[in-house]
DNA sequence: GCAAATTTCGAGTGAGTACTCGAAATCTTT
DNA sequence: AAAGATTTCGAGTACTCACTCGAAATTTGC
């Protein structure tokens, strides 16, 4: 008797893919951090990457998809969060982060870009920043009520208010920074800070 | 002897040209607004005001032309100040206008699509708000100069500091409160005041 | 009421868009 | 090396874009 037909699936794509793919999503996050992503085309991304256009529709059916591969990516990139170790606090590490932003090019240009575009009327985008504010918004409210619990949280100052303004200060201020370069966006998010945290006890 | 050729300029355009020009530029801020300045089109624009496309090429010749002259007219319109007048403070009034903001549908949806939009190359809204963020900081910082003068504002405030974040942190708050409407723009305004400001010395 | 100027529009134009398709080239496994 | 799967690309599709042009309709000054 014969055999079970077997559908062959490859397990492992061509070697090449997994790093075309990176190029090409590489390509992309350029491309739409330095038009936007309805400005931005296909044909750009594939001139930058090196390819014909219709090769990366092989690997990205819709510009959509490309859209949120680069989000992905980003999300993935930034996850792995600097110096955590070394960050001696909550606002070290903050501004250890705003540092990175401003020092890694094309990561403002791209969120500032983007974000503004996504509030239009179907954007693809639209969900992705939704859901990302408000996660940013819950992990530094989380932050600021452990800060109260160990008494560094100024009286009166919100947890939930002081995250929501933390972000849109952050975000406001890497706008503004985008176009006058002499904005200081970490001095800024330091002198809020401080604003509304109360200095370590010295340790007699 | 004949009289001088006159150049026959006309003066008063014809009746109807002054308001078919603010329809137009109102539907394209609507326009804009929705789907920012790249996406939108000059047909949507057109539909909207009911005239045909070639007919809005009268007025304006250029998309960009279009552009200008809506943010020249928001211009306009802002800075028509609500209530100088009853504002008790320099709190008040900031928030007064920020409630404003809030209150009148489309014009924070336009002034956060165009922003984030205007950072990409060669935008025609670049310069503008390049300047416009510019002169709020300059406005704010001369504000927070004479609070400092008349003791209303906290010690270790710098002046140009803070009025760069208080646009950062206004813009930011805009954006979220666009993708989430809990987000309490003017309250966030308020705390941040509050923390950077002093009381009203109580008249005893 | 007449001539001149303005306003309107239908019908394009060329360029660019996301995306499709079929077949050639290349890579992997056997 | 042969067979099968994957990757690449040239050519094309249907569409939208900003913008042009020439002529008809309308408005204005006299």
């Amino acid at each position: 008797m014969a055999g079970p037909r077997v559908e062959r699936v490859r397990r492992v794509p061509y070697a090449k893919h997994a790093g075309r793919r990176a190029a090409i999503v590489e390509a992309a996050a350029e491309v739409f951090a330095a038009r936007g992503y309805h400005a931005g085309s296909f044909q750009q991304v594939a001139d930058r990457v090196g390819m014909s256009q219709s090769s990366l529709f092989h690997y990205f059916p819709t510009k959509r998809d490309l859209l949120l591969a680069v989000l992905e990516r980003r999300d993935a990139v930034g996850a792995m969060r600097p110096d955590r170790v070394h960050a001696s606090s909550f606002v070290d590490e903050v501004l250890a982060v705003a540092r990175a932003n401003t020092e890694i090019p094309g990561v403002i240009e791209l969120y500032a870009t983007l974000s503004g575009e996504a509030v239009t009327e179907g954007h693809p985008a639209r969900d992705y920043f939704t859901r990302r504010f408000a996660g940013l918004r819950a992990d530094f409210a989380a932050d600021f009520r452990i800060l109260r619990e160990l008494g560094l949280l100024r009286d009166g100052v919100d947890p939930d208010r002081a995250a929501t303004s933390l972000v849109g200060l952050w975000d406001g201020l890497q706008l503004q920074s985008l176009l006058d370069p002499r904005v200081d966006v970490v001095g800024c998010l330091r002198d809020y800070l401080d604003g509304i945290l109360l200095p370590d006890p010295e340790p007699a």
